[in-house]
DNA sequence: TTTGTCATCTAGACTTGGTCTTAACCCATC
DNA sequence: GATGGGTTAAGACCAAGTCTAGATGACAAA
């Protein structure tokens, strides 16, 4: 049997709910953009989301999917990861977790168990707020 | 009576053996990077620390500054903390610590205890070796 | 001193991820 | 059909960081 996370793109439908529940007017683009990157749990770059939809019949532009993932981002329905430098990546899980980065081959995976919670905060700096908290543990491939 | 971490330069001498002792031929650039940078814990982006260079009488070059940083950085005399996707900050201090960062002025700040170490760690994935951790608080000014 | 060698430094060209601009487009409402 | 707000596309643009090739400097051997 074959479970729905396993398909390469979400259905239209499911995807414009899901925007619409984030207050996000599903345009054509947007779900798109969204079809292969709410698809499953997963880590793009905004060049790779760039590449992939692309494959497909149809075009979006780069500003367009530049667009998109910030507003993504500013909804609350992705979560920027920036670890690397060179690039950001955008995680379709936004759900509390940790990450794993691998700095020899780049790759980012998510840590299983939750380590550190927003409950375990230390005293903030005088006149903030919360807003998130990133872990990323480093690792080398070991030869 | 004034302690040293207040001045605003540390003295040549001081850079000369700190560099020698992690490996590094001390030329005139990189002491007087080191200088500047070392003076007391900070966090300097390239940008900052080549303006700041070149502030004084010297002039050091933009390669120089990079090429310095990424040698530093390989040699574990400063720490690069990837928080703001469009640059990286240098850590002059390389004891294991956290940060907070600002994102609404983009000020980093030290998170003053420990919160998780190395030897907290959970398993890591399949064929790798812990490099690192960084924890980033991430905050927004109340207002 | 001279010479040779090697590492380092510099200026500026280049790369590249990401943003900005401007005109076209879509689509709902009048 | 006309009007107008929100969205998109193409390409110009920006800035952090890297690369290149020639110049400089330090040091060792002669």
């Amino acid at each position: 049997m074959e479970k729905t996370t396993d398909k390469q793109c979400l259905d239209r439908r499911e995807v414009i709910d899901l925007l619409h529940r984030h207050g996000v007017t599903p345009t054509q683009q947007r779900v798109e953009i969204g079809q292969m990157l709410f698809a499953r749990p997963q880590h793009l770059s905004a060049d790779q989301l760039l590449a992939q939809v692309n494959s497909e019949k149809h075009h979006v532009s780069k500003a367009t999917v530049y667009n998109t993932l910030n507003l993504f981002a500013r909804k609350g329905l992705v979560r920027e990861v920036i670890v690397d430098p060179s690039k950001v990546f955008y995680d379709s899980t936004t759900l509390q977790h940790h990450h794993f980065f691998n700095i020899d081959t780049g790759e980012l995976t998510d840590v299983p168990l939750p380590i550190l919670t927003m409950e375990q905060l230390p005293p903030l700096p005088e006149g903030t707020v919360a807003a998130g908290i990133d872990v990323i543990i480093r690792v080398r491939s070991a030869d």
